[in-house]
DNA sequence: TTGAAAGCGGTACCAG
DNA sequence: CTGGTACCGCTTTCAA
């Protein structure tokens, strides 16, 4: 492999010289900026980032925790914390914990703490006091993107609030028997943003004075397949049916929506139901729901976390992420 | 930061010893280890990666390029990788072309070149012929899961006999109507692999001596959206209406399905849906498919580098991943 | 604007 | 089994 010393040689000036005008630092003049550039082009130099890390103590690198990979939200965020990454040349270490199996243990003291990223972004977990003081340990900048951590600054919607709204669509239809389908998950996923929704849902119903069942509070698991079976078997049991149904997401919304057709129910006519997300399917599905935008939550925080590497202003306080109500065929005004 | 001399001088050896203890090489005494190691943990201290991939030329650290993040196969292989180099203490190194917008070319030309990767693993890409010739100047093992590569190895499974097979099921059932929802794509995915799968089909309809027509090759673009309204256009239109369809994946045959129940049509009394993949949702949609196993794959492919770069005999030729056919409600006999 | 040289924090070879 | 010590390849003062 061709080193920086080679590239020099190539040129005949030093290596601090080649050093600079590659990075392009100003105190290089421009001609020897060009021959630097060309010779290294055409010898396919690239700095090695083990060498220019340890020197200089940036590796130009950004951690981000995800504790799974495979949920539409985190992929989206994922892939605004790329676009973001890419267009600034930075790198993108991927910690997985990998559900509930996979140990973060390994993660928060070893992975984390090599010295191999400059900032750390964390998407929607639990931590628990060990886990965050590891992540103080390394003095990197860190956040949050999703729900809230104690003692961490975020990125993310309010929670409680759209949930609030998303219940009070229902009721603003005239539904008063409004089935809640949770998304209580075992998983490394923060366990706040299932509670905080489940507050909001029962915010609205308090506010409009129409009590609540606690056979209406299912929970889904965040998960199409199972909110599918769950509302499936609440449909074919005893329990006195909903006319309308909010779900903590629009993965479950659309499970409720299959089990609900193939119950030889209609939606809306017998059942309206409404999600959180904005997820791809939901216009397939004719879905009314509260968008969010993960992607730009992911580079918004990562925008956040360059800049104060580069030495701009900290922000040291949370952000709140928009939401756009998208009101389609699956929610209409209760006849009962 | 606590660095080796410090645990060093904690423990009154040299900090050779410290290294060596620490990587667990057997020249140490274990009283010696013991407390080297114990006084590591007081300390916190974990080696800095960019010293030792200086120092040692290896990184620990491996390299995966992906076309994009948000599609089921990509990310369920993703899992598949992550969970063995989980397991081998590697971190994994996201390199994300970002679909047809993203620069490639920034990614080959810099950050793969960067030395922070010991392997590659690609996951289903087309390469140019720059592009390969970069990645072999990295030097470095390189292995691709799913389409074939030309010049490259790769994991993946027979794409033509499976859309063959999958065609076969039809045929079988007494369908010689059949559609075909391709999966041609502008993104950085393998063009090889819908080719190759629209081989499979036509094998399949030659040998059965049914002859194909045009207008039943529609492209879905692997989104199941996009096949949703594809199918949708295609059954309102003047086209006459085939009782079977083939898709490249599951996610599209959903798509289809979605479609046909939308024009009050039945699966499978109407037209039958077969895809490719067992995608998690294909069991809630009662889909018959041909499943592979994406997890699977990555996990091999992973497994095979590490070994390499543990000096074990190295594998140059390509792997096959099984299939496996789940027969589920949405086909059934042919009544025409 | 450029060059020389001292690290950055480990690893690995060579003695002892 | 342990310590001493050249590096690894680049960044960053400090002088020139």
């Amino acid at each position: 492999m061709t080193g920086i010393d080679d590239v020099a040689r190539a040129t005949g000036v030093s290596i601090a010289t080649v050093s600079r005008a590659l990075r392009g630092l100003s105190n290089v003049s421009e001609p020897t900026r060009e021959r630097i550039q060309r010779s290294a082009d055409e010898l396919g130099y690239v700095a090695s980032s083990s060498a220019s890390g340890l020197a200089s103590g940036r590796t130009r690198a950004m951690g981000v925790v995800v504790p799974s990979v495979s949920r539409w939200f985190y992929t989206t965020v994922l892939e605004g914390i790329d676009a973001e990454l890419r267009a600034a040349s930075y790198d993108l270490i991927l910690f997985n914990l990998g559900g509930m199996n996979g140990d973060r243990e390994r993660v928060f003291h070893r992975s984390i703490l090599r010295k191999r990223t400059d900032a750390l972004i964390a998407l929607c977990l639990d931590f628990t006091a060990d886990e965050r003081k590891q992540l103080s340990l390394t003095g990197h900048p860190v956040i949050v993107v999703g729900g809230p951590v104690r003692g961490l600054r975020h990125i993310g919607i309010d929670e409680r609030a759209v949930a609030r709204k998303a219940t009070e669509h229902l009721i603003a239809l005239g539904h008063r028997e409004i089935l809640h389908l949770g998304g209580e998950d075992d998983d490394g996923l923060n366990r706040r943003v299932p509670i905080a929704r489940r507050r909001g849902y029962e915010d609205a119903m308090i506010a409009a004075g129409i009590p609540t069942r606690s056979e209406w509070a299912i929970q889904g698991r965040f998960s199409l397949a199972h909110s599918r079976e769950v509302v499936g078997g609440l449909l074919s049991s005893a329990v006195r049916r909903p006319t309308a149904i909010f779900a903590d997401s629009d993965e479950m919304a659309i499970g409720a929506m299959l089990a609900i057709r193939e119950h030889g129910l209609s939606v809306p006519d017998d059942i309206s139901v409404i999600g959180i997300d904005g997820h791809d399917l939901a216009s397939s599905f004719g879905l009314t729901t509260f968008a969010q935008d993960p992607f730009a939550q992911g580079s918004a925080a990562t925008a956040l976390l360059l800049n104060e590497l580069g030495g701009r202003p900290a922000r040291a306080t949370s952000v709140r992420a928009p939401t756009r109500f998208i009101l389609r065929a699956s929610t209409a005004p209760s006849h009962s």
